[in-house]
DNA sequence: CACCTCGCTCGACAGGGTGTCAACAAAGCG
DNA sequence: CGCTTTGTTGACACCCTGTCGAGCGAGGTG
């Protein structure tokens, strides 16, 4: 395996020697007026990341931002990718803590509503925070960290789908189709990347003031519909 | 705007001095024995991202593996984004020419088998490129040329669904349900999705041998069938 | 045949980015 | 007061990219 890629894989904490016990990813354990640099260096990240793409960041720019040198920065996070996973697990814990009270709330009483509550939860949670989005799915392509982090994350949010459908064939509301828990990844993932790419600007693009339409519709049709006989 | 992002934009051809006229992105005019060693370039590329990443390989690697040295590269290509752009643009066109064959065959006869013949298309061509994929994919979130094209592609392939089920509903096969162009965006944005995540072998992604069932449900129920009542 | 152009190649260079280190400062704390 | 912990820094060693001027060799031209 080469070494030398331009975004190097981060967050091995084991093999580097730390002076002082640190949590997850390379941050330290809260203590002092370095609570405050780090807080600066990841609001530094988040508001270049809303200007220019994560590639057009550098280390020096995150250290700046933050009133430090270059290699200060090196004390707080082992790179770049680490300041952006951190941001991501924010944003995450974000949605899933949402996500959790409308299952709570719904899912026993109104299923209907509880999948079009869940949908609302992540267009809203991710809308906020867009450009932590476009950095993450940035980061996705060059950081090993970043894939394993996004893979337990859709892992959980497809075994929820894959339940909650179960549950609909269970109790008869839904037909046997396709298998659940693969209609659950290509919804899961449809999600992603339709809202992915409105909050990228990219384009084509659903109309944002249609999304939630269109995303009902495919979602609650391919759940609870069966396909037209040739 | 920085110019100095570690993969800088490509293909700008007209900002630069070219002592032969280039068609294309740095592709030179067909001559002599150039062109064997730009084949070799390309050859190289695909070799090696079947092993390793495009942010993992550099022009050094592509120079070196077709013979030659990593200045003469640049005598070919603006940069290594332009080779994969190239390759890409070689994939592209083959799916566009498939598809066109299908809709030519099947599309006034059988509409529901014209759906299910044309998601089959993407899945092969693509599938039987996935080192290209992966590096397109990789490209996309660095490289603006590339998000360009991506663009050209995609909309070019909405345009089309949303022909279709434009011409489903006229004729009272799909109900009128939500907006047309919409929806197309969202399928054809869920295809990419499920199909790069196979080829990519990410994680989740639907099981290879479920997806065309999968796919072909959602997008028959989803084009055909209304969501249930609450 | 001599010449010259042109396609092609190379080494060297300048610039920018990354991560690491040893050494230094300042702030607790026993 | 000395020692440890917590920050901080400049310098260093690398790697990669893109550009330039100079050179080489084969084919066409006079």
């Amino acid at each position: 395996m080469l070494a030398h890629m331009s975004a190097p894989p981060v967050g091995n904490t084991t093999a580097r020697p730390e002076p002082q016990p640190r949590s997850g990813r390379g941050r330290r354990v809260a203590r002092a007026s370095g609570e405050d640099r780090e807080r600066a260096i990841m609001q530094t990240a988040e508001r270049l990341l809303e200007e220019r793409s994560l590639s057009e960041i550098s280390v020096d720019d995150l250290a700046r931002g933050a009133g430090i040198s270059r290699s200060a920065f090196y004390f707080y996070f082992p790179s770049k990718d680490a300041v952006v996973l951190t941001l991501v697990d924010r944003m995450v814990s974000e949605a899933a803590a949402a996500r959790d009270e409308v299952s709570e709330r719904l899912l026993a009483t109104d299923p209907l509503a509880a999948w079009r509550e869940s949908l609302r939860i992540f267009y809203a949670t991710f809308g906020a925070h867009r450009a932590v989005i476009r950095a993450a799915s940035e980061l996705g392509s060059t950081n090993a960290e970043a894939r394993v982090a996004h893979t337990q994350i859709l892992e959980g949010w497809v075994a929820d789908v894959e339940e909650r459908i179960e549950a609909e064939r269970e109790r008869g509301a839904a037909p046997r189709g396709a298998p659940a828990r693969d209609l659950a990844v290509a919804l899961v993932q449809m999600n992603e990347r339709v809202l992915s790419a409105i909050f990228i600007d990219e384009m084509p693009a659903v109309l944002e003031e249609n999304v939630m339409e269109v995303l009902d519709h495919i979602w609650l049709t391919s759940v609870y519909g069966s396909p037209p006989a040739p």
